[in-house]
RNA sequence: GGUGCCUUAGCUCAGUUGGUAGAGCAAUGGACUGAAAAUCCAUGUGUCCCUGGUUCGAUUCCUGGAGGCACCA
């Protein structure tokens, strides 16, 4: 019997968690959630994670079970996401995954290379270095160090330097020399389906969503993190913007057009990420749940 | 009603000693191997408010008009 994976991706607040929840009914199944902000249980309104209501429909899994204060990668998910679906494959054929974080998707579904754990203080001297000694400092030392990473990664872009120099100093061996750039085995079949519309439509969603978040208590959420605002987890779209307005620096009505602003530009880079993925079927976001089930049958008969 | 200033990209404004123009923000396109809701890259043609005049040529100078702001009545 094959195992498979039913993904679903698209641009944030289309309803993906709506479908995965009808989909996951169907099938009698669990929902592996592939969104790098749903994990905190501390922030469930700014990052429109599902509500206890949308909880008991389904199974959810790497929906809250982390906290802002743990250092949680990508890494880290794709080892625990892969041992939680050899669990689940035991019992269910198919497995739900949703989440907007193509990276996250991409870790379960065609894996990275294997690197070594990096002590976190590397990457904590490296980003003081990059304030000090500046960007082209830790060019010059990637150059050095991995010439060849030096002509291929986005050079201008601080973390990638950083990630690839950490590399390079903490096992002493080039960032290049791990990518291996093969797929993962996996004992599963993914069909990744992706909901789309057009983009005045999407941005009017987002637009309507932030203001229901601000009246569902955005603001007192965002007040209880607003101590630990330096966490990586709180580098996130509706609590950065909101603690500039605690600061005294914005007006909430500024700080709410931000917020606005840059879910819509989240909502662009996503596009522009699950675009390449050949394999995804897309449908209007308001398709008929049926039509999406008969394309999965056809699918599920045609590869098993 | 009078006087002065203003009107240029979606917004805020530069600028052209007359040769049809450029910044910031917004917007758009893209990248992405353990920070990813992160981070980074690329992209600037617009009746230069309208009208007539001067000129080889006017967004720029002049006349008239419209709208805005300020002050004086």
């Amino acid at each position: 019997m094959n195992n498979y994976l039913i993904s679903i991706v698209g641009p944030t607040g289309i309803g993906k968690t709506a479908l995965s929840l009808k989909l996951a009914a169907h099938f009698n199944t669990d929902i592996i959630s592939a969104d790098s902000r749903q994990f905190y249980k501390e922030i469930p309104i700014g990052t429109a994670a599902p509500n206890s209501e949308e909880l008991e429909v389904a199974t959810h899994h790497f929906i809250h079970h982390k906290s802002i204060k743990d250092a949680y990668s990508v890494g880290a998910f794709e080892k625990e996401a892969i041992e939680k679906l050899e669990v689940l494959h035991a019992s269910k054929n198919i497995v739900v995954m949703v989440g907007g974080s193509g990276l996250y998707v991409n870790a379960v579904i065609e894996g990275f290379d294997e690197f070594p754990d990096i002590a976190p203080e590397i990457r904590g001297q490296l980003n003081l270095e990059l304030e000090s000694k500046g960007l082209v400092f830790l060019q010059q030392e990637l150059k050095r160090l991995d010439p060849k990473s030096y002509k291929t990664i986005a050079i201008k872009n601080p973390h990638r330097v950083i990630r690839a120099l950490e590399i390079c100093k903490g096992t002493g061996q080039p960032y290049s020399s791990f990518l291996k750039k093969h797929k993962a085995q996996r004992n599963f079949k993914t069909i990744s389906i992706g909901l789309k519309a057009d983009r005045p439509l999407i941005y009017e969603r987002i637009n309507n969503r932030v203001d229901q978040m601000i009246e569902n208590g955005l603001l007192e959420e965002a007040q209880a993190v607003f101590k630990h605002r330096d966490l990586n987890a709180l580098n996130t779209v509706g609590y950065k913007e909101l603690f500039n307005y605690f600061d005294g620096q914005w007006t909430l009505e500024f700080a709410i057009s931000e917020i606005k602003k840059n879910t819509r530009r989240f909502a662009k880079r996503q596009m522009t990420w699950f675009q390449k993925d050949s394999e995804t079927e897309w449908f209007e976001y308001d398709t008929n749940v049926k039509v999406i089930l008969d394309y999965l049958s056809e699918e599920l008969k045609k590869t098993s």
